[in-house]
DNA sequence: TGTGGAGCTTCCCATCATGGGAAGGTCAAG
DNA sequence: CTTGACCTTCCCATGATGGGAAGCTCCACA
C-alpha cells in the first residue's frame, strides 16, 4: 500500500503521515524499490487510531503517550485513566472559558441596536467605557 | 510614556504591542531621540480595546475590523453587530465540538477502571475495536 | 566620573498542527 | 512515447505569543 491509499484507508492526510513519521510518533515506514513508503494493516490501524485521539482533542503528544500505552500490553488501565482525565480537565476549562466570552458577548449583541446609527454598546463596552454595559436585569446571577 | 509603562497600563506585553506596529493593527509610534517609541493615553486606550477584544476571543483580523468601526465615528452599529454575531457563531461550533468530544471522554472514562490492570475502554474506543464502547443506558438520548 | 542594572532596540527562533506548492522521480494506461 | 496521477524532499505560511541574544540608552548611586 502507498501512502495515498493509506491515507484514504486512515483518514489521515499523506502530508501528515509524513510528518508523523518525521516527529516520530510513528516508526519510519520500509521502502520499495522506487522510494515509495509501503504501509500495511497495521500501520493503517495505527494511523486511525490517532487519528481518533485527534477527533477527541488529545494533543500530539497525548496521542503518543496513548499510543505507546496501548502497544503496552502490560499497561495499566489508570496510566490511560489519567491521561485521559487530564484532557477532560483541560477541555472543561476552555469550554468554560470560550463559555464566558459567549455569554458576554450575547448579552452586548443583545443590547446593540445593529442598525444604521453609530451608537454600539459593543464598541463601548471594548473601548472600556465606564460600566460594562448598562444591566442584565434578567434572572442571571452572574457578577464577573 | 515608553513602551513598558504603555504595557502595564493596558495589559498588552511590550513584544506584542511591537508586533501589532509591525502587522499594522496599529500606527508606528513616534521615537523620542533615543529611538524609543513614546505612547500617550490616546494609544494606551486602543491596547486595552485590543485587549478587551482579544479576551473576548475576537482574532487579530476581527479585532482590527471592531476597531476601524470604533475609530469611524459615522459607523453603523449593524456592522459591529455583525462581527459579533459572526464571532458568537464560531465560538458556539467550537463550544459543540469540544463538548461532543467532553461527552465521549468522559462516557470513555467512566468505563475505564483506573487500576492496575491493562483492559482498557478507551484504548478500545481509540483502536475502534467494533462496539463504541458497550452501552450507556443512562437517559441520554444521544446516537451520534 | 564611573559603573551597574534596568529598559529599550532589532533580529531570529520556537510553538502546534496543518496545508500549499515547487522541483523532480516513477509508474501505468493510452 | 506521452500524459497524468502518483510519489519524493524541501521550504514557506498560518495565528498569536514567548524566549532570548546582541547591542544601545538612561538613570541612580557611589
Amino acid at each position: 500500500m502507498n501512502i495515498g491509499e493509506a491515507s484514504s484507508a486512515s483518514g489521515v492526510s499523506a502530508k501528515m503521515i509524513r510528518y508523523y513519521e518525521e516527529i516520530g510518533l510513528i516508526r519510519p515506514m520500509g521502502r520499495s524499490g522506487n522510494n515509495y513508503r509501503v504501509y500495511g494493516e497495521e500501520e493503517v490501524h495505527i494511523l486511525r487510531f490517532i487519528k481518533r485521539a485527534r477527533n477527541l482533542g488529545f494533543s500530539l503528544e497525548e496521542t503518543e503517550t496513548l499510543l505507546k500505552l496501548w502497544q503496552d500490553k502490560s499497561r495499566e488501565s489508570a496510566a490511560v485513566k489519567e491521561v485521559a482525565t487530564a484532557h477532560i480537565g483541560d477541555l472543561e476549562r476552555r469550554i468554560a472559558e470560550m463559555q464566558g466570552m459567549l455569554k458576554t458577548l450575547k448579552h452586548l449583541a443583545h443590547c446593540c441596536g445593529g442598525d444604521n446609527r453609530p451608537n454600539c454598546p459593543i464598541l463601548d463596552d471594548l473601548a472600556g467605557d465606564g460600566t460594562p454595559v448598562p444591566a442584565a436585569r434578567k434572572k442571571m446571577r452572574q457578577t464577573a
